[in-house]
DNA sequence: TCTGGGGTCCTAGGACCC
DNA sequence: TCTGGGGTCCTAGGACCC
């Protein structure tokens, strides 16, 4: 989806269209008099942008950035605080009204997915790279018909190489890619542009001179295997050429389920102990209420503290049985705390429960465990007496 | 006045088992 | 006085993505 939670905002306020709009912040700010909306200027405090139209991207505003930050690049930008529920709502239109086309679809997170079109295509009749683009064209009519938004959709392939083509013509485009337009069309991009490249892997691959996906192609297997391990390396050169098996996978069950929280000031373990205290424990039942509106139970509890200085450490506590209980979990992660140099600020704390089952499941590895005591042996042992 | 929140996947070491 | 080979689980950190 083009913009996706601005383009939301858009449809309730019409009136901004055309104009720089943030989405963002962690709390809502009051317009100033006269003014019907707060601008990025009036922001203070802790927050990132999470979307910006694209007129404030072209003030050079993008998602992640601080919003003190984008206050400075754009100030009389608009700030729209985030609705989350209003996006899941269109998000839930807009992956229906594609499922009613074409039903392989994977989700990737709100506002992106992957859809294998493969039978849809060659059921079609036509030269297939043709009737992908009808394909295209149909599915953003009826995303649009469905929620009033305009998408992006790259064809090609697999999913490596449609990621990458549904970003080269943003907002609306449809980009078809076939192997044969590898060298013209994806070889010239940024390195950075393969997902799964992101800015370390950059980094490490501009010091060995590697700019472009052409480059990271015609690179030596070896030297990537040496600087980036036998798998990474791997991988990295079959990506530069366009190769990736993955299939759309319609289903996945969820690994782990978290709240956190940034505080608007960093709190001190000791002179902040109720107040740190108290959002802990809110944390905590925040995951179980979580678990329980997802029905799964999970035993593997997770503590995550960041300090001021942005360093950030976690640990585990693994329990017994599987829990979806806010004490339980609780006692848990409090067990965690104990393990955690309190010696500084906090800016960030977080809980997390990972290993999820269903409630009253057998897992692979219970059924595996070892009995807790060995079984009573049939004839009286020459130890019993011990 | 730097740097959100919810995830997945990978690596690597140590414990423990057969 | 030397020391295997696999496997699983647990933990901690980090990269990356939306």
């Amino acid at each position: 989806m083009d913009a996706f939670y601005a383009s939301v905002e858009l449809l309730r306020y019409p009136q901004l269209r055309g104009q720089p709009a943030v989405v963002g912040g962690r709390r809502r700010v009051e317009p100033p008099p006269g003014q019907a909306f707060p601008r990025l200027r009036d922001y203070t405090g802790r927050g990132v942008i999470t979307t910006s139209t694209y007129e404030a991207r072209a003030l050079g505003v993008h998602s992640g950035m601080g919003l003190m930050k984008a206050a400075k690049l754009a100030p009389d930008a608009w700030l729209l605080p985030a609705d989350f529920d209003q996006y899941r709502h269109f998000s839930r239109l807009f992956k229906q009204a594609v499922r009613a086309i074409a039903p392989l679809v994977e989700d990737r997170g709100i506002d992106e997915i992957y859809i294998d079109l493969t039978e849809l295509i060659e059921s079609g009749g036509a030269e297939p790279w043709a009737r992908a683009r009808e394909v295209a064209l149909q599915l953003q009519a009826a995303v649009r018909e469905a929620t009033g938004l305009s998408c992006s959709i790259g064809v090609t392939p697999n999913k490596l190489l449609s990621k990458i083509a549904s970003d080269l013509q943003k907002p609306g485009g449809i980009t078809v890619i076939t192997h044969d337009d590898l060298q013209q069309r994806i070889w010239p991009l940024p390195a950075r542009k393969i997902n799964g490249i992101g800015p370390k892997a950059a980094a490490k691959l501009t010091a060995l001179g590697i700019h472009t996906v052409g480059e990271l192609a015609n690179s030596d297997a070896a030297l990537l295997v040496q600087h980036f391990g036998k798998n990474t390396g791997a991988w990295l050169l079959d990506a530069a050429h366009g190769r990736d098996e993955r299939v759309v996978k319609t289903y996945s069950e969820p690994k782990s389920i978290s709240r956190e929280t940034t505080f608007e000031d960093d709190l001190h373990a000791v002179r902040d102990r109720d107040k740190l205290s108290e959002i802990f424990t809110n944390l905590c039942v925040r995951v179980a209420e979580d678990l329980k509106r997802k029905g799964v139970v999970g035993k593997t509890i997770g503590l995550k503290l960041r300090y001021d200085n942005f360093k950030t450490v976690t640990r585990d506590h693994t329990i017994e049985a599987p829990t979806g209980d806010a004490v339980t979990i609780r006692r848990a992660a409090g067990e965690c705390l104990k393990r955690v140099p309190l010696d500084r600020r906090i800016r960030l704390l977080g809980v997390r429960v990972g290993t999820l089952s269903k409630p009253g499941e057998v897992t692979a590895q219970a059924a595996a465990a070892k009995p807790q005591r060995a079984p009573r042996p049939l004839e009286p042992s020459l130890f019993d007496d011990l």
